[in-house]
DNA sequence: ATTTGTGCAAATCGTTTGCATCTGA
DNA sequence: TCAGATGCAAACGATTTGCACAAAT
């Protein structure tokens, strides 16, 4: 029973999904969710899992993500025009943007809360509500 | 001094930009800020635009509103992915969204309240935070 | 006259898709 | 076996850029 216990739970999860554990998925979950909360644009866990000896294609990267999105495995953060960032922390939070790096930072749940929301109009419902706060250098003066 | 009222007040924003008034521009001002506040794509603007006979390039569209945001008569929204948003009210407030059909909707100033934000990393500062609100169909049941 | 803006078409960037091949159950 | 997954390269949509021409000061 003691197979690579770094590899099970993935597995798992995978298959609870729905969603058949392929090396290529089993790679990039492994990824993804290895270590605490990340946020990563395609290209970036592309570059990444080159890196660690995975060649996947960066087509399948795209497919992943928007799998595992659809599994609720993932969450889409939108930040700015071009490039989706994707996040591994699905639950209710919020964000930090930096303007000078482009990184996504959570902000600690149930610190931040946002009051006073006015009805949606007729015949429609909240499914969400994004906080996105962008950071700039603090000028030095 | 009674010169074509309805374009004079643009003019003069045009300049206090640093922006020399030309055709196209004032026209583009003019369908942008004739009616309360917008949110338009750069492709919704320049179709816009033609039908009003004002026949602009859409390589010249995104090049006025990213002059328009520079100079701070516009202010860019993000919502997902692809398509970029422009909002001819450049003050502080915040936005529905309607997942269904793509529109932009201003909240009432002064509803909305985001509190308890933690303080920012150190060197940097809160530039902006942007909240959106996703709405969709309620489901009738 | 000189500087700045404009239009077009080609180029770029992120992302998606078609299709032949491969792989996991 | 065989549905489902992958990789590649071509297709895509939004945005940008290069350059010759036109308009504003």
């Amino acid at each position: 029973m003691a197979l690579q216990e770094t590899k099970e739970p993935v597995r798992g999860m995978l298959r609870n999904a729905g969603l058949r554990p392929t090396r290529q998925r089993l790679a990039l979950a492994g990824i993804l969710f290895a270590k605490g909360d990340r946020h990563v644009t395609a290209e970036l866990l592309h570059e990444e899992a080159l890196a660690n000896g995975v060649p996947v294609s960066l087509a399948t990267v795209y497919n992943t993500l928007h799998q595992f999105t659809g599994a609720g495995l993932l969450r889409e953060v939108a930040v700015e025009g071009s490039k989706t960032y994707f996040d591994t922390n699905t639950s209710n939070h919020y964000h930090f943007f930096s303007e000078r790096d482009g990184v996504l930072m959570d902000i600690p749940v149930g610190k931040l809360a946002v009051d006073g929301l006015p009805s949606p109009p007729a015949g429609m419902e909240v499914s969400r509500i994004d906080v996105l706060v962008r950071l700039v250098d603090k000028k030095s003066g």
